[in-house]
DNA sequence: ACAACATTTAGACAATTGTATAAATGTCTG
DNA sequence: CAGACATTTATACAATTGTCTAAATGTTGT
């Protein structure tokens, strides 16, 4: 399991942009503006969950486009699963 | 979901530890020797896991066994499921 | 080509973190 | 209770990280 997810993951700001990911696609400054650091802050956010291969990215025109990529989050409930949960009741 | 939790995944040391630790119970020492670092330096990690709630700690006489914390991996598969994974397929 | 907008990159800095060594705490046994 | 062992806590320090401002890059429309 690479190293670079789990970082990505462990600060807050990062979740919650996945979080906002989680319900419909965004554009960079669409996510920015929904949170009090700059936006340069953001963007280098946004940077760590596509190196960590969590988001993807499109350009649409001027704006560029973010989305999920679940695949990615499959991957992670699978190592959780096997090794640490409990096999039964969900 | 706690930021604890999360920060405490962040480390490839800490992961380890959990694997170790999901084959069996073992003790501080047990854990400590399978790594390259100082004893006191595994025993941070330790800490950090155990402030987490991902581990949990009961005295054996001179010794302190750790175990997992299965509930808790439940809930970080049930963040993940409920919150990114696709619906369907495994 | 220029101006306006969207976003990223570069460089700097303070805060956090992982590691080390040394000291402290807790337990057992003679 | 003294000494040995197991583990944690305290302190310090270098490395990493999150944030900022400023500059750079890319796109669109005039």
């Amino acid at each position: 399991m690479e190293d670079s997810l789990f970082r990505a993951l462990a600060d807050p700001t990062r979740r919650k942009i996945l979080e906002l990911l989680s319900e419909k696609d965004r554009t960079a400054g669409e996510i920015a503006e929904r949170f009090p650091i700059a936006f340069a802050s953001v963007s280098h956010h946004l940077g760590v969950l596509k190196g960590a291969d969590l988001v993807a990215t499109e350009r649409e025109g001027q704006f560029i486009r973010y989305r999920l990529n679940t695949t990615v989050f499959q991957e992670v409930v699978r190592y959780f699963m096997t090794r640490f949960a409990e096999k039964n009741n969900a």
